[in-house]
DNA sequence: CACCTTCTATGAGCGGAACTCATGCTTCGT
DNA sequence: ACGAAGCATGAGTTCCGCTCATAGAAGGTG
């Protein structure tokens, strides 16, 4: 429980809040602005009216209606934080002249992930510019001159800093259709219907079964790929069920063209990293690392016009 | 870990230890006007840096030195941030017209606790005047029209909201002329020295006693005072040695007029907690209610002159 | 040149702020 | 009269924002 003075202000957040409450007179509105809860708007209005020691809003009935010093109050943020972004903007851009970031990464993360979400990144930093190649295989950061690496595995990388992004979870999953078609709503039934392999984890599927307490020599019969892109394309076409990652297959779920056919997920022991060389001090390669943890833990691609929260 | 744009801005902790780190061209100089510690501000400086992917300062040796952008950077938000500042403190002035908090209170807690650190409140709440009234025994809050009071005692009071602000603990102290005199610097010794009572609390000593160890019907003798404020000349003039709460023998403490005799300290099962009306929605009694909990919390005066945080 | 002082950087750890979830309460529309 | 819509609030959780302790680097001083 803090105070506030001439020399202390309130939280950005506090002040944002009210600001987006006050455009709307609706906290209800000013949550799903700004990506809240009703609940977290309703509480920051009040400590905002309780450390000011002011009334902002009058709740009449089922609804609130600025005060007149409400109002004054709501007009002067809005510019003031206005300005103040500006500034940080403006900082942002001219921090350094245009530059590259050499960025190394696995395809198919690179085009389901990543490059979804990369926008709001770019937007941020005018004047970073990015350059993805796909690269498979572990390498050496300074002798490919990568600013910063996609890794996927372990934390065994040397000579380098790396952050675990997350974790992976492998979904099983298929079509509407297929689902349908093989009845495939419970392991047992599953086993029998085709499954999409992918050729580095032939495992996978055994792992998920066993899980489930299922272990059969003909669980490696099925379909083969190289790449998730491919198997994603191929459930999605309904030519079986494949085991894959979460974080690939965000759009394919919420639209319906996958859904999983169980709840539990197989957890692999390989988690994504993003990786720099150990001595690096480029800001911009700090920007870029804290930018992909933060959209990590947001998950969810519904998030991805805002990244960030203060 | 977060990132930062054009719709989101970096916590204000963040951007005001970066301006003030600015303005001073030194971590240890900013924390130290800031109040925080020199890793707090180098921490801060750093996340912001890494948030907008910029060099704000360039380190060389064991000095940090503003770049061109950080320097532009600095300028801006010195202006924007005091920009917001008025924009709150109009807010706050302009909120209600003026109004007269009135206080019920404990007069030796009002005397050397509340009205040191009072100047605050009332600077940065320029239309709340405050009428401090004493009363020692509890009161109908409504029936006496006071606003807020301080109790001490337990959480007991009917219809009302009551939030605790500290425990008392009460120190065995003396001046330096009576520890030197009495050789009091331990039980035993002081169990034979003369003890200053405080009417209302004759046990107090005794249970003081008790935690060490001694049991004694002679504890009780000594001198006996109805107000704690006696109690503090009285051990100042080497009349004895006290049982004092910290709260109210701060200055003394720190001047040296009255020093410790032993580092257990004696927990009584009251505390002291403000008291307001059930119903009362009053968001200025809100504002010194949450401005007495932060006061409370910081603890000591050092900080008199800094209440809040955002 | 060794020493001490004075600055910043960093690992570890903790408390509390800032959320969410679930639910209750009030009002308005039908 | 009933349901929908909106704000308030108790309880619980996550993680930010700090502190403490210590390392490391660079100047200042005999």
């Amino acid at each position: 429980m803090h105070s506030v003075g001439h020399h202390n202000l309130p939280s950005y957040a506090l002040l944002r809040s009210f600001e987006c409450a006050a455009r709307h007179e609706s906290f209800t509105q000013a949550a799903e602005e700004l990506h809240l809860t009703q609940s977290a708007v309703s509480r920051q209005v009040k400590e905002l009216e309780d450390m000011m020691g002011a009334t902002l809003f009058r709740r009449v009935g089922r609804r609130v209606v600025l005060t007149e010093s409400g109002r004054r109050f709501a007009a002067d943020l809005a510019v003031d934080l206005e300005n103040l972004r500006q500034s940080v903007a403006r900082a942002i851009a001219v921090g350094e002249r245009i530059s590259t970031l050499r960025i190394g990464i696995l395809p198919t993360f690179a085009s389901r992930w990543l490059i979804p979400r990369l926008a709001t990144f770019l937007n941020d930093h005018p004047n970073i510019e990015i350059r993805l190649e796909t690269r498979t295989l572990p390498f050496d950061l300074t002798r490919e001159r990568f600013d910063v690496a996609i890794h996927f595995g372990k934390a065994d990388w040397p000579d380098a800093r790396m952050t675990k992004l997350f974790d992976e979870e492998m979904l099983p999953v298929a079509s509407p259709r297929f689902r349908d078609m093989q009845m495939a709503t419970e392991p047992t039934r599953l086993a029998q219907a085709p499954l999409l392999h992918l050729i580095t984890r032939e495992s996978a599927w055994i792992d998920w079964f066993a899980i489930n307490g299922i272990s059969d020599r003909r669980l490696l019969s099925g379909r083969h790929f190289d790449q998730f892109s491919m198997i994603i394309s191929a459930a999605a076409a309904s030519l079986g069920a494949a085991l894959l990652p979460k974080y690939l297959i965000e759009s394919e779920l919420e639209s319906g063209i996958l859904i999983p056919l169980s709840d539990t997920a197989l957890k692999t022991h390989n988690s994504y990293f993003v990786v720099s060389a150990a001595g690096d001090v480029n800001p911009q390669v700090n920007a870029f690392t804290r930018w992909l943890l933060s959209a990590a833990r947001r998950g969810s691609m519904h998030w991805a016009r805002h990244d960030g929260r203060l």
